[in-house]
DNA sequence: TTGACGCATGCCGATATGGGCATATGATTG
DNA sequence: CAATCATATGCCCATATCGGCATGCGTCAA
């Protein structure tokens, strides 16, 4: 083995900043990939590769329409993501309290207690 | 240019299923990396490994025990995700026969087809 | 000190990624 | 049909990843 999978899941997809802004831009609406390539600056090829994995994992959709093709955002995959990490939500919230308290213990360190 | 950089992104970090399970077991308790590497079927290296990246975005806080090193989760480093995935919310609520939310706000017109 | 234990690191191999570039494929128009 | 525009693909390169394995380093016990 060498690498997991990439391309069949949302985490993964995801974890490309320039996937992200690309879903980012979609939320005002449809565009054709070369727009999308010019609005954030990389080359067509490179738009149409991003889109193809996020296509892949069913963040997007396209549509043709005449010449072009339209691509969309379909953004129920992200709720899995939102909701892992929701689940976190308690933890964040009490981290640093926890953290202290380890680092408390530790420079107090006392064997006998904890 | 070859790969974006991953160790310094929290989105990549949770990209890999393993550091998710890890993260999610850390929320039951700070352990030790023999154990992790025990409950969740990998050696002890790979463990290593994969506590090192986690820890390197701030997912995972560690200290030592002995001649042990426990690992506790700091979750604040997954708020982020939280509140970007969020930020689609009301696209994945949202009916999707109408792929485009520009339109929709545009001219409130109902769409076409189902 | 020596030995045992716990963990981190280094190295290797296989792989797949992202970017650049050229080109193939598709669709529209004349 | 040919020419043109829009997008997808193929190929190559440089790189970073994950996994396995062996070993280094630090800590504790005897």
């Amino acid at each position: 083995m060498a690498r997991a999978a990439t391309t069949s899941d949302v985490f993964n997809a995801i974890a490309e900043p320039q996937r992200r802004d690309i879903l980012v831009l979609l939320r005002a609406g449809e565009r054709p990939v070369t727009e999308l390539a010019r609005e954030l600056g990389m080359t067509q090829p490179g738009a149409s590769k991003h889109l193809r994995v996020l296509r892949e994992v069913g963040l997007v959709r396209d549509r043709k329409a005449g010449k072009q093709r339209l691509y969309g955002l379909d953004a129920r995959g992200l709720r899995p993501v939102h909701e892992w990490s929701g689940g976190f939500e308690q933890f964040w919230n009490e981290s640093f309290d926890r953290l202290d308290a380890y680092v408390q213990d530790l420079k107090q360190a006392r064997p006998e207690e904890s």
